[in-house]
DNA sequence: ATCTACGGATTGTTCAACAATTCTTCGATT
DNA sequence: AATCGAAGAATTGTTGAACAATCCGTAGAT
């Protein structure tokens, strides 16, 4: 299993719509099948979902390069339907694009890493500052749940995910459209390159405790508490992995 | 002047590259003129920054239909990169797309515009709580001496840069590459539906005062009441935006 | 008057071509 | 021999044209 030829052969859309393979105007088919109002994703953007897909498992590491055709046909779609998927994946810096020399996923230096951590507690400290309604704490707890599961079934990446909602479920206490998708487009950034740090099997698992203690502070309405305890758990995890990353 | 036909008329870019002009390979001629490393920036990229200079000048109105065509045959550019264009824009914010009906100027409701402060708030008090070095208080001060100067000269248009600059300037100070990018879009998206505010001649010209006050704070080290002046600065801010737009 | 069928307009997507640039490789020069 | 530079391949950037799918307004039938 090395990189292409992985586990996806098209993106099965609702049309091909090929470019020139029939002239005749046959516009009288009404397809009886999908009436939905919602749910419509164009191919780019299916593309762009597969691509972040591949990104967030891992199989396309920090600094690869995205070859056009390459992509292209592996997937079946247009170069230039590939051209818009890479705009969009760039707009959310998951990779970059060297002008004239092709896309590449992105990958941090340690001034990013300390510039994202920067972002988190700007955010997230604010967040939980503010508290928060009954259901978005529940949230919170929910998160906290759901990582003590992963860990007892021992499921790496599960534990992640957990990890992950619980800071979105933190950030999502503001009520904030906007702070959602801006940490939402972080925690996609780390998630990037962290698959290095992931096989060290405590990594995430010694947050388990942090995550605890922070979510009973905001559940009993400490509220400063509970942002000192998240600021400290956000320096700590920065040092973590400037250290875990050259540096 | 209604909108269409307005002050621009093609790109004016390097070389055309036309589709399927000539046959022939002429790749002899090497032009010598620019050889410069820097600044290279794509066909779309340049769509990109017309459109939004459009956009920040109030010549496209929020809610205005962006015609791929139109624009094409405007700006002498192909659909295809009208189109990169406008996933640039989307992904700003700037425009909306509505899949199969177009993109229009993106309008912001009543919830965007609490959203946006709400950003506002998380990001800019955060920041001047932090302090900054030396340079970047002179530049908070520097965009303070720009708006009066604004004021003086009776210039609508640089009173609200130089507004903008402040607030940017005050992010600025946390060092953040991401938050300073964050906070121009944001900047940007405001600037979009603001045009209808700028009228009142005293909107932006009452909070010089403020912004003199809160960078006294920031100079004189009291960051705490520098955080509490830009808070309750950004509340009185919203509270009229939310009186001027409908509600 | 309401619903339906028709047509026009616009978006979504593809393909094929070419220009411009970068990367590579190979040969010529000092 | 090492370096420099020029042909050549590969890839990106951009265009133009074609067609499918969808939406919108209008006219026609019930």
């Amino acid at each position: 299993m090395t990189s292409s030829e992985a586990g996806f052969r098209g993106i099965s859309g609702p049309t091909p719509a090929g470019g020139k393979k029939a002239a005749g105007t046959a516009g009288a088919a009404l397809g009886a099948a999908a009436r939905l109002r919602v749910a419509i994703p164009s191919v780019a953007d299916r593309v762009a979902a597969e691509l972040r897909l591949q990104l967030a498992e891992g199989l396309l590491l920090p600094g690869a390069r995205l070859t056009e055709s390459t992509i292209s046909e592996e997937l079946g779609v247009s170069r230039n339907t590939v051209r818009e998927a890479f705009a969009e994946l760039a707009a959310e810096r998951l990779v970059v694009r060297h002008p004239n020399r092709g896309v590449f996923v992105a990958s941090l230096g340690p001034g990013d890493i300390h510039d994202v951590y920067t972002v988190r507690r700007f955010i997230e400290v604010n967040a939980i500052r503010g508290g928060g309604s009954p259901e978005g704490v529940a949230a919170v707890r929910a998160a906290v749940e759901e990582g003590r599961a992963a860990a007892a079934a021992d499921d790496e990446e599960a534990l992640g995910s957990a990890n992950q909602h619980f800071h979105g479920a933190i950030v999502a206490l503001a009520g904030s459209r906007r702070l959602n998708t801006i940490m939402a487009q972080v925690l996609a950034e780390m998630r990037l390159f962290f698959h290095k740090a992931t096989v060290d099997a405590h990594f995430y698992g010694s947050y388990l405790d942090d995550n605890e203690e922070i979510c009973k502070a905001l559940e009993a309405g400490e509220l400063n508490r509970a942002g000192n305890l998240l600021l400290a758990y956000l320096d700590r995890s920065e040092e973590k992995q400037s250290a875990v990353h050259g540096d």
